[in-house]
DNA sequence: CACAATACCTGCTAGC
DNA sequence: TGCTAGCAGGTATTGT
């Protein structure tokens, strides 16, 4: 479901939320979903501890803990992070002080519960590119990772080596607005055009960001990113550019929406 | 090393 | 109605 904007829009949320409380316990209902952990592992390390805070990196939740651990939770595809009720498809639960619980859903159990030391943390996040809303996502390194770069745009995009935090949707869009074609090798798309999506990326992201969060304000989850899709999902519908069908391909194993009249 | 294929799981929906 | 195929906002691991 989530990429950086929902992430961001969940973190911001919850910091507010639980920070300063204290893990009473914490019952792991699916072990698969803190493999290669187990369920004994994640509950030592966090119980008793308090919340310091909680961020983002990529997509990447992390809660970091009193006593040096930080819980890292990734939601793939389908997990979901909220305080309240748990149900059907809750897989971990953690216990707070003050009767609430931050509850971890992951219908498809592909999500992960980690909780790991400074230097496991570390290893885990190594190779996640720049932050696309931070200082360090500079131009120039940017342009010249591209110009070396023989992957497919799309996947450039999604290999999170070269910014963190674009997804199967983000990656579509930006690259529209970039007029970049998803299938070109990344080196050989022209540097004014990668200079556009390097603009695109920032953009974008920051008015997702912005307008995710007053729709999870609101309890909106499902049109958080609604508004951004000139290409995600609309196969065979008209371009709002050009007026041409939006394609859809598959790269990697997962669906490309691009026009290909705008997008060369 | 780079890159492609596959594994990991379950639920929803469009079309017989 | 009931079944099936296809698809899903992701990434780690395995294979070439």
């Amino acid at each position: 479901m989530p990429e950086l904007p929902e992430v961001e829009a969940i973190v911001s949320g919850l910091h507010r939320a639980i920070k300063g409380r204290t893990i009473r316990e914490v019952e792991v209902l699916r072990p698969a979903v803190v493999k290669p952990q187990t369920a004994a592992l994640v509950a030592s390390r966090a119980t008793k501890r308090r919340i310091e805070g909680v961020r983002r990196r990529g997509k990447n939740i992390l809660i970091p803990l009193s006593g040096g651990y930080t819980i890292r939770i990734h939601l793939r595809l389908s997990g979901e992070l909220h305080i309240g009720d748990s149900g059907p498809s809750s897989r971990v639960i953690l216990h707070l002080n003050g009767s609430k619980q931050l509850v971890f859903d992951e219908p498809r159990a592909l999500g992960t519960v980690h909780v790991l030391s400074e230097e496991e943390l570390a290893k885990a996040l190594r190779g996640l590119g720049p932050e696309p809303l931070s200082r360090e996502f500079k131009l120039e390194p940017f342009v010249e990772a591209a110009r070396k770069s023989k992957l497919p745009a799309k996947l450039f995009l999604m290999s999170q080596k070269y910014v963190a935090g674009l997804g199967n949707i983000y990656a579509a869009e930006v690259l529209f607005r970039a007029g970049i074609d998803p299938r070109k090798p990344m080196g050989k798309v022209r540097a004014d055009k990668v200079e556009a999506l390097h603009a695109a990326i920032r953009e974008m992201l920051r008015a997702a960001v912005k307008s995710v969060k007053i729709a999870y304000n609101r309890r909106k989850y499902k049109e958080a990113a609604g508004f951004v899709r000139a290409v995600y999902g609309r196969e065979g519908e008209p371009c709002l550019r050009c007026g041409g069908r939006i394609r859809r391909i598959e790269q990697a194993g997962r669906s490309t929406y691009f026009c290909a009249r705008c997008q060369r």
